[in-house]
DNA sequence: TGCAATTTATGACATTTATCACTTTTTTAT
DNA sequence: ATAAAAAAGTGATAAATGTCATAAATTGCA
């Protein structure tokens, strides 16, 4: 109980303002808000374990969360991050399978649980939030296979670069063109899939070559079409 | 013209025997057949493009077609095969997207082609077969992350171990335990996501440690518990 | 605030895997 | 049936990446 805290609901929390929410009508949307339930919850904290049963699907309200897998030797590989008006869970509701990934909070985080009883009976009285979900789902599947592609073909210091540049994409740049968001090397290595030293030996040499600039694990994008280029990431 | 040949329907195909279709009405099953047309495609023959739009999906009705990648120096990632029951295209119909694999056809094969006004008003209309598609998707997705971190994270030689595991699973093997489809070594490889002569070495190195045995392009597996522990395969 | 634990960094080295060049074999098309 | 093309196979070598050991810096608690 160190970890998780409640949340008064009402005066956070509006579905409304949620694009995965928008075909739902008005009775609906009340009848979803009155079945979830809002947390706090901590860095560090667990939602789901793979291979674990999920009775039911989070809505991000605030906060970052890794969505990883975890290797036949303990090795981590970061599938996605969640943020502000991302679902997760839904994928092992919908498949009726165990939970395929851990879900672990990066930056303390609001989070929303839809039961799936819920959410399922929404997809059958809904066809437009089925569609929405659905669309949700195909993005994310063609997501996931062009990142398989690039683990397979590009090396290692093409990876980086495109995972910076996602990243930048995802949680945006501050005025300093920061990246707003603080991840360890052995994150990135779990993103990139890579190890450790190679993240860290990449990162100085970027450094070296002026395409960022470093400060312990803030790190600023300096000059993002030569990123673009090294990735070779086209739009 | 040459590689496509029409095929008369009524003859050949119920749509009632594939397991996608279960959650149809007769009603809707019969307008379906109505507004779909399949045709007999030839082996090389290509369905759609990566970047393409497209307009409609295809259920496999007989034969074998590779779905892959294009990397930016044009090697190809093989995500799956699709094979008799399977629908393809059907993710960026849903997704809105353009296509972001190419649809190649691998071993002759009957496609039956479904418009996507057809397909989407029945996802409307139909929430048992909205929830079977999204089933599906979300199952393809877990498949799709369980790969990625397999090339992330295993060797080479563990990875092609695991394919002609997979490859058994798929398409079965014959009283002889051979694989029931014949793939090139590129191919093979182009799936793995290594070199073809890295595949060419490491098949010749199963041979000599007794796993498989080899006849051109026909595999057969011998050491199949070895197979499962050299590929860190856990059901 | 200070100490322990974790993370970052770096060098030396081993291993894996890709690349290239070439030969042999198999497949395909005429 | 035969020539041309494609695929398979092999060796030599290079390049990329991982591993291990260890030191320095940073972070997070108590």
């Amino acid at each position: 109980m160190k970890n998780i805290q409640s949340v008064p609901f009402s005066d956070e929390v509006d579905l409304l303002s949620y694009e995965i929410f928008n075909g739902l009508t008005e009775d609906e949307l009340d009848s979803l808000t009155q079945s979830m339930s809002c947390t706090l919850h901590k860095r560090g904290n667990i939602l789901y374990h793979e291979g674990s049963r999920i009775n039911g699907a989070y809505v991000v309200i605030k906060g970052i969360l890794k969505i990883y897998k975890t290797g036949f030797d303990g090795k981590e590989q970061i599938i996605r991050f969640a943020k502000d008006g991302d679902l997760i869970g839904f994928r092992s509701i919908v498949s009726d399978e165990l939970a395929c990934t851990t879900a672990k909070v990066v930056n303390d985080a609001v989070l929303c649980y839809l039961p799936s009883e819920v959410l399922t009976s929404l997809i059958k009285v809904n066809p437009e939030f089925a569609m929405s979900l659905m669309k949700l789902t195909c993005r994310e599947l063609g997501e996931s296979n062009k990142f398989l592609t690039d683990i397979a073909q590009k090396t290692v210091r093409e990876r980086l670069a495109e995972v910076l540049l996602l990243l930048m994409d995802t949680f945006e740049l501050d005025e300093d063109n920061t990246l707003q968001i603080s991840l360890t090397r052995e994150e990135l290595a779990n993103m990139v899939g890579t190890a450790t030293e190679s993240v860290i030996r990449l990162l100085s040499e970027f450094k070296s070559d002026k395409l960022i600039e470093l400060n312990g694990r803030k790190i600023k994008l300096i000059n993002i079409p030569k990123l673009i280029k090294i990735g070779n990431v086209y739009i």
